[in-house]
DNA sequence: CTGTTAGCGCCTTCAT
DNA sequence: ATGAAGGCGCTAACAG
C-alpha cells in the first residue's frame, strides 16, 4: 500500500530514476522513442504522481502563494478571494487562503507560517501592525503585494481603489440632487485604515470643492458594533443630514437597517449611497445607488505584480502604487 | 543571502542537526538546560525558521487540507470557507481554496493536484461527476469529507442540510398562512445535485401532507441565466402561484428583481420564501422570509469529521450521511 | 544527554 | 541516449 516513487516507474520500466525525471520535466531530447513511450505507459499502469513536495524542496518553488485577508466578511475580500483563485489557477498556483481578522498578530502569525511553507509569495491586506515583519520581508526580497490598504512607508507594490475619486464621486452625485448636508460613516479609522482615512479625506475635498462646510458631526467613524448608535447621534441633533455615504458594504447594511427601523423615507428623507456593490442594490425599494470598486482588475493586476517578483523581473517599479478607479452604479437612492 | 538551516544553527550553537531537532520539537527532556538556552538563543539570533517543506517531506503530513467548492458564487460556500478556514486554524492547519465552477473537469484537477501536493485531506462539495476518483481515493483511504451533496453508493462521510425538512418547513408555512398554490424554483437537477434534487422531492412530500396537489407546472428547474424566462412561464398562465419558494440565494435575488421588474406585492400579489439566508432579508420591504443552514456547524463538523480521518482514527462510522436541520427566520414575505 | 547515519522523493550535473 | 551519485532540509533510530 505504499506509495509508489520515481524509483518505483523507473525499475518497472527498466530505465533509471534520472530518465524518468526527464520525462516528468517534459525533456523528450534526452531520450529515445521508445523509452519514452514505455515510461509513458509504465506510469499509466502504476497510477503515478509525481510528489509536489519533493519537487519543491528541490526546486525551491511551490507554486503556492498566501493570501491573507484583513476581514474575510466583507464582501469585498470574497470577491478578491475569488477572482485571484481563479486568475492563479490559469498560472498553475494554489492559494492558502488566511483571514487575519484585523489583528495585527494574526497577520504575523499567518505570515510567518506561510513562509516557512514556502509560499513563492503573499498577498495581503495588511492590518498595519506588523511593520518590521514588512521590512523583513522586503530586505530578503520575499514576492508581497498590498491589496486595498497601503502603508507609506514601504516601497511594496499596492493595488488599491482611487478612493478620493470614488467619495468624490459620491459627493458630486449627492451634490447634483440638491443635497448639501451630506454626512459620511465608515468603520473605526484609530488604527488608520488607509481606504476609510482617504474616503473621508476624499469626501472633504469634495464638500470643499462644492464650497460646502466640512462638519465633524457629519464625519463619524464607529466600531462596528456601534454603528447605530453613531447613526442615531447623525439623526438626532438640530440639522441632520439629508444624505448619507455609507463608507462600505457592512455600514450600508446597518445603515439601510436604521433606516427601516426608524420608518424613513429614500430618498425623501434622507438619500443613501454606498461604496462598494451590493447584491441587492438593484432590486430594493428603492434601488441603491452604489460605487464599485473593480474587484475582478484589482485582483488580476495584484496577481500580475506578484508573479512579475516571484518570476524575478527587476523591481524597477517595485514602489508603485496602483489606485484603480471606482465607478458609479446610479440608481434612485439619492 | 542563503536560508539558513538546522545544519547553521547546529555549528553555531556548537550541537548537532539532531539534537536541535530534539529542541525544534520540543523534547526537551533529551537535552540539557544549558544546550536548550544555547539553541534557543541561536535561533532567535540568525532567525532561524523551520523549512516545513522539508518537514512534510520527511513525516508525509503537510498540515495543509483542500477545500474544493462546487461553485464559489454561492453564498454558502464562502460562509463554509470562512467557517472551515477558521476552524481548521483552530488545530494548525491550513486550508487551500479551490473552485469548481460546477465543471467535473476542473474538480478532477484539483483533486489530482492537491493529492500530489501531498494535503493532509479534502472537503468537497462533489460535482458528481468524477466517481471512479472519488472510488480510488477511498481505496487509498485518502481522507475525505463530502459537503452540502451526497453520492448514494459512495461510503464517504458527508455533512449536509436536512433538505427534505428544509422545503418541509417552507411549505408548512406558505400553507398555514392560506396559500395553495405554492411554486417551487431551483437551478437546474440535471446533474442530480442532491441539495435541489431533494428540496424538490421535500416540497412534493409535503404537499401531499397537506393534501394538496403537486403539478409540474408550479416546479421550475431553469439554468441560473434563465430564471427570468422560467418565472414568466410561471406567472404567465392561468392560474399563477401564489407563492413561490426560492431553491437557494442566486434564486431569491432572481426572484425579487423579477417581483421588482413587474411590479408585484409581496406577499399579497406573491409570497416568498428563500431557502439560505441572505444579507438584505431583515430590512428589505417586505422583509423576507428565509430558511437558513447552520453553516458554521457544518463547517465544523465536517472538519471535525476530515481530522478524525488524518489522525487515523477507526473508520466505524465512515459511511454515515450527517444531515443538519434548518431554521426558519419569520418575518413578512408570506 | 548528544552525535552519527540513513533516508523522505525528486532533480541535476557529470560521466558513460 | 542513459545511468550514478549527491543533495535539498529535516527527522528518527541507534549508538555512544
Amino acid at each position: 500500500m505504499k506509495n509508489i516513487t520515481i524509483a518505483d516507474v523507473a525499475s518497472q520500466a527498466k530505465v533509471s530514476k534520472s530518465t524518468v525525471s526527464q520525462y516528468l520535466n517534459k525533456r523528450y531530447e534526452y531520450m529515445s522513442e521508445s523509452t519514452r513511450q514505455k515510461i509513458e505507459q509504465t506510469i499509466k499502469e502504476l497510477n503515478y504522481h509525481p510528489n509536489i513536495v519533493a519537487r519543491s524542496l528541490k526546486q525551491k518553488s511551490t507554486y503556492t502563494v498566501g493570501v491573507i485577508v484583513a476581514n474575510i466578511l466583507h464582501t469585498f475580500s470574497t470577491q478578491i478571494i475569488r477572482a485571484i483563485e481563479n486568475y492563479f489557477h490559469q498560472h498553475g498556483f494554489h492559494i492558502i487562503v488566511c483571514n487575519a481578522d484585523d489583528e495585527p498578530e494574526k497577520e504575523r502569525n499567518y505570515i510567518e507560517m506561510l513562509m516557512a511553507k514556502q509560499v513563492d509569495g503573499i498577498i495581503i491586506f495588511p492590518t498595519g501592525g506588523n511593520i518590521d515583519l514588512y521590512k523583513s520581508m522586503i530586505k530578503k526580497e520575499f514576492p508581497i503585494v498590498f491589496m486595498d490598504r497601503t502603508i507609506d512607508e514601504l516601497e511594496i507594490p499596492t493595488v488599491m481603489l482611487d478612493n478620493i475619486q470614488a467619495s468624490t464621486l459620491a459627493v458630486d452625485r449627492l451634490v447634483e440632487s440638491g443635497y448639501s448636508r451630506i454626512a459620511i460613516v465608515t468603520t473605526s479609522i484609530i488604527r488608520n485604515i488607509s481606504p476609510r482615512v482617504e474616503r473621508i479625506q476624499g469626501y472633504k475635498l469634495a464638500l470643499e470643492q462644492h464650497q460646502l462646510p466640512v462638519q465633524s458631526i457629519y464625519i463619524k467613524t464607529p466600531e462596528v458594533d456601534q454603528i447605530e448608535e453613531a447613526l442615531d447621534e447623525l439623526f438626532k441633533q438640530g440639522k441632520p443630514p439629508q444624505a448619507i455615504i455609507a463608507g462600505n458594504d457592512r455600514v450600508l447594511i446597518d445603515v439601510l437597517k436604521y433606516i427601516k427601523q426608524h420608518n424613513l423615507k429614500i430618498p425623501s428623507e434622507i438619500a443613501v449611497i454606498g461604496i462598494d456593490e451590493v447584491s441587492f442594490a438593484s432590486f430594493f425599494t428603492p434601488p441603491i445607488t452604489t460605487i464599485s470598486q473593480p474587484a475582478i482588475d484589482m485582483a488580476n493586476l495584484a496577481v500580475d505584480l506578484l508573479l512579475k517578483q516571484i518570476k524575478g523581473a527587476d523591481s524597477a517599479d517595485e514602489k508603485k502604487v496602483y489606485r484603480l478607479q471606482a465607478s458609479l452604479n446610479e440608481r434612485e437612492s439619492c
